[in-house]
DNA sequence: CCGAATCCTGGTAGATACTG
DNA sequence: CAGTATCTACCAGGATTCGG
């Protein structure tokens, strides 16, 4: 890429992830290791051969490993390295921006739960550490942690969650959006083991879409989610 | 701009500032307002007429403003709303892991006083609030405060600082990394003023170009700055 | 001198087709 | 499935010119 050629920190990381479609290829990765199909869904409207760019540049920034997935199944996946995940709480600032200040979303544009699920993460929550929420949106998988305080949110089945929700893309948008609060969300849902986890995992994403950077001032100036 | 037609708070922000040159423009203008030339100047590298295009997007965003200044000096500035303001943090983060994880530096490439103080901007200070130090570097000046704990970085002179620095910009590129302490820094610098309040601003400066984000967690990792 | 608009060239994005 | 190859259109980069 071309580089500004300025010897300042932003414009350094810039140098880096400053392309296009680079940093949304980040934002996929955050949620786990891809493979490079996964990353062609979660992306739409980018270009194969630039997918494949954006992955070697990356990898020669050191902010992406690619790795063989062992046996039996030898496929290839895309991974963030330190250096990657040392990207979040930058991406989580642009998101918060995005979300308070950035342009109206059109009701054209695509839509995914993992999108909106990241806006979860870095969340205070009550949920204790070491339990885990396995939350399925359609036909997708996500698994919700937490370091102690904080939520963590991951793509795919969790290995033992304490309890595993299911609900619709809608609900999920709703309930993140303030439109609905928990209650309402847990009639619509399915849970499966801890009643209690399952509560707190959904409290935690209530109004999550609101605020800035998972702090709840200033509600009401979000930009509402759209639904396809 | 082309957008990504996604609708996702992340995806929505890069359509806004992803494009190349426009979060440097807001890097500039984050220390003040600033005439079209001054930005030229700030921004080597860029041509003439990307940064026509990028202050007219930005305006169109609402990020920036474009206003005349009062009489007699009837010239155009551009500053940043509250919506530009806003960007601040994320600015921070990514300044941050450019700094820790970003290519190193060329030689080459061009350096300036503003870039490395920007740094500064943010970090925890003992500098009382209210209290104003004019920080002169070659012909260049900048004004250095507090919001009461937090450093504040703004371009221009100081209506009425209780003390002025002078220094060339090695020194203060040399406090910056660390490489200094704060006593022989001052020992080559001019100070005019109150001398415990200068001491107070350096000693907020002194190694801010280690560390993350104003904190001083894992220092030595650096890039140093190298310099021209 | 300030604040651009204009012209030209080369590279990159976007779309699609194709291959190991 | 995981990319590579090819083509077109547009945008970035550079120099020059033009109007207050």
């Amino acid at each position: 890429m071309k580089k500004y050629g300025q010897q300042c920190p932003l414009a350094r990381a810039l140098d880096v992830i400053g392309e296009r479609w680079s940093l949304l290829v980040v934002r996929e990765l955050l949620l786990g290791p891809r493979r490079y199909t996964d990353l062609l869904d979660g992306l739409p409207g980018i270009p194969t051969n630039l997918l494949a760019s954006r992955l070697k540049e990356l990898q020669a920034a050191g902010i992406v490993a690619r790795r063989m997935l062992p046996r039996p199944t030898a496929v290839a996946v895309y991974e963030l390295t330190e250096i990657g995940r040392a990207l979040r709480p930058a991406l989580a600032e642009l998101r918060a921006w995005g979300q308070r200040y950035g342009p109206e979303p059109d009701e054209a544009d695509a839509i995914q739960p993992a999108w909106v699920l990241l806006s979860g993460s870095g969340r205070p929550t009550g949920l204790p550490a070491g339990r885990t929420v396995e939350l399925r949106i359609d036909t997708e998988s996500f698994q919700l942690g937490t370091d102690g305080s904080l939520l963590t949110v991951t793509g795919g089945p969790a290995p033992v969650p304490d309890a595993t929700i299911t609900m619709s893309a809608e609900t999920l948008y709703r309930l993140m959006t303030g439109e609905t609060t928990s209650a309402p969300t847990l009639r619509q849902a399915t849970v499966d083991g801890d009643p209690d986890t399952a509560r707190l995992a959904i409290d935690t994403l209530h109004g999550a879409l609101t605020g800035t950077a998972g702090n709840d001032r200033d509600k009401g100036h979000h930009a509402p989610v759209r639904l396809t």
